[in-house]
Formats: C-alpha cells, sequence, structure tokens
DNA sequence: GGTGGATACTGCCCTGTGCAGCATCATGCT
DNA sequence: AGCATGATGCTGCACAGGGCAGTATCCACC
C-alpha cells in the first residue's frame, strides 16, 4: 500500500480522533461535516478506513449485531502523530469545479433564453445551500449535538461556506441583471464588459 | 463508447464550436480558459477529443510537421446540436474541494501555530490568484487576444472569479484575527461561536 | 406477518490525476 | 554546424474517486 496518505486519508483519520465510528456511521458523519469542503462519494468512505488500518494509523474491530456484522474502526496513537504531522503541512489549493459556470462560458452555443434558466438554476441552488446552512448555523448554540466542544472550529467553517455560498447567488442574480440588456448570447448590444467590474 | 457526455466532454465541445485545435492547443487553451471553474488534467484533454470523434461529434484530422504527426479537430455539425442541447438542461451543483479547510476543521488535532500557518497560507495562494485574475481583467479591454467577441462571457465569468476568490482570502485572514482570542486549538477561551456571524 | 427504512457493505465500470517517458521541431547561441 | 533548451505532441500506467446496483440483516410499526 502507497504511504503516501492522501487528503481523503487525512480526512478521514481527523474524523477518529473524535471518536471510533462503524463504517456507516463513519460514511454518514463524513457526508455531514466534511460535504461542504471535502466531498467524497459513500462508496470510497468504506475503502479509506481500511488503507488507515494497512498502514498502522487505525484499528478495526469486527462485531456483531445478531447476524448482521460491522465493523469498528479507532485511531491508534501512530494516527494522531500522523494527523498532527500532516496538519502542520502547508495546504493544497483548492479546486471548484462549476458545471453551471462551463454552461456560462459556452452560452454563445445557446440562447438567451437558455442563458437566463442556467444563471437562474444557479441562483435557486444557492438560496437552498445557503438555508441549508443557516439550519447549521442555528445548531452552534446547541449542546445537545454532536461534538459541542468543537463548536468554535465549526462556527469558522461555516463562516466561510456562508460567505462562499452567497457569491454564486448574488452573481447569478447581477449577471441576469446584466444580460437583459444583452440582444442575444453573441451581442451583448451596447453593454460593456468594463461594466462588470464598476462599483 | 458511453452515449452520455460528461460535463468535459462538453466543455471541450464548447472549445472546439470556437475553431479547430491540435490536441496540444486544446489542452492548453483547456487550461488557460477552463481552469477556474473546470479544472482537467492535461492527460485527460488528450482523451477527451477522441471520445467525441468516436461519438460522430468532432472528426480528427492527421498531419505531419516534418516527421512529427499532429491530430487537429473540429466540431460537427451534430457537435453543435449537442452543445446546444446541452446548454438546455439544469447545471450540476458546483463542488469544492478545500484541502485547506479539512485543515482547518480538524485543527484540534494539532497546533494553534499550525491553523495559523495554514490561514496564513490560504490568504496568500488567494493573493497570488487574486492578482492572475486582474491580470485577466485587464486583457478584457483588448481586442489583440484570442476571441475578443467572447468578452462579453468572459467579464461574467471573471467577475464571479473575483468575488469567490476574496471569500477565500478575506475569510483566511479575519479567521486569524478570531483566533488570536483562542487559547489553544481546543480551548477558544471567551471567543464565542456567535461571534463568527455578527456584523 | 409484512413492509419500509436503517444499517452494513461490496463489485463493477467509468472518469479523472499525476507522473514519467518517448519523440520531433524550432530557435538561439557558440 | 552542433548543441541545448523549450515547445509541440502524445501515451502507458497505477492510483484516486464516483455512481450505481446489489445483497443481507435488523428494527420499528401497522
Amino acid at each position: 500500500m502507497n504511504d503516501s496518505l492522501t487528503t481523503t486519508s487525512n480526512a478521514v483519520l481527523g474524523l477518529l480522533s473524535l471518536r471510533s465510528w462503524s463504517t456507516y456511521e463513519l460514511a454518514k458523519q463524513a457526508q455531514r461535516s466534511l460535504e461542504w469542503f471535502w466531498p467524497r462519494a459513500e462508496r470510497k468512505l468504506y475503502d479509506e478506513p481500511k488503507r488507515l488500518v494497512a498502514a498502522g494509523l487505525a484499528t478495526s474491530d469486527k462485531e456483531m449485531t445478531g447476524a448482521r456484522p460491522r465493523t469498528v474502526y479507532a485511531i491508534t496513537r501512530r494516527g494522531r502523530h500522523a494527523l498532527r504531522r500532516w496538519l502542520g503541512e502547508p495546504p493544497a489549493p483548492p479546486t471548484l469545479e462549476f458545471d453551471g459556470m462551463v454552461r456560462v462560458f459556452f452560452a454563445d452555443g445557446g440562447t438567451l433564453e437558455q442563458l437566463r434558466a442556467t444563471l437562474g438554476a444557479i441562483a435557486e441552488a444557492s438560496d437552498i445551500r445557503l438555508a441549508e446552512l443557516e439550519g447549521k448555523i442555528t445548531e452552534l448554540e446547541r449542546v445537545d449535538v454532536p461534538f459541542p466542544e468543537r463548536h468554535h472550529l465549526n462556527a469558522l467553517a461555516l463562516r466561510f461556506h456562508l460567505d462562499h455560498e452567497r457569491v454564486f447567488g448574488e452573481w447569478a442574480r447581477w449577471a441576469l441583471v446584466q444580460v437583459e440588456e444583452w440582444r442575444s448570447t453573441t451581442d451583448p448590444g451596447r453593454w460593456q464588459p468594463r461594466q462588470a467590474f464598476e462599483p
């Protein structure tokens, strides 16, 4: 097994550092807490702990619920050291995959109606995600949630995501206003690119 | 070959809709123009046009530069129709992979010094990317660049990326100020999570 | 008892990444 | 002319990751 851990490995190690988890729980918790900044398919979250065990950074314990087996993973001391060491390394640059922007960028291959629909969809999806974030923010006032002692870190993350999500919705709405002046996707009429950068 | 095209397929089709390209040129142009919102490894950009040809959406023409072969790809009429059809579909949600945020989120596995270094690195990297974007924005005033007739679409995209990138740097600097009050990564002292959401 | 959702997990096929490697061309310098 | 370097051109390979579908057992409820 390749000894160099990925960000995913370290993210899973991070979750294990909080407590031990069954694989199912771990996958669910990863999707609850990491989804906004490190989205990973459930399929992979079943594989990752096995790799940590193989690297000596976690242990696995087979249990039975009736006739149904389940695996519970726990971090090792070596795992904690590895996590701490990783935290001292410089972060990789963020990457964004914005399908909607691909559609905007090549909008001249389609119609102004299509472009408006794309921008509208981006704005609406952003609203939904913002509402979800607001729900998470209200949870910071509670102590009957998992890991209340980590709320300070949660708050930093949520602050970022709130601002980040707002950019999508606000930009899409702004763009909808701009394209009102356009004659078509290939003819912006009197609209000037520099208008995008004026106050 | 699977008939359902990916966003990457359509992005490449979008580039082909502008002009024909050798594979090398296409890979370079993709990395110049799509890198901010649809980053793809060069390795894949060599495969993708082949798949478009197999689907009848592009043609390939073998040429020779001396003894060195090269392939030039062009879009077909079917390809243009496929692109236009795709532009009418709703966009997939954006996904962000923010390695730095994974490190912030699990900062309690490390030290306050490490957290500060992570935040500092995020801020600096953001500055560099912002400077790059500013360079692209000044290009919008020029006509001696590729595809000046598409500046209006470029401007929409650049407006988004400017706002998007600013969020990283501003947030990281804000977070650096917040953690000044913290005693350690596990003890925020008197700092309250709700401080993250006050004006 | 039957149903539906939760818990628990994996095989499979496909997309995508980083890396390394190979080859030829073109340009500039000595 | 010869050489070095960067550009142009491309691919094999091993690994990371995603979506989907499938299998099985448990648990709560009607």
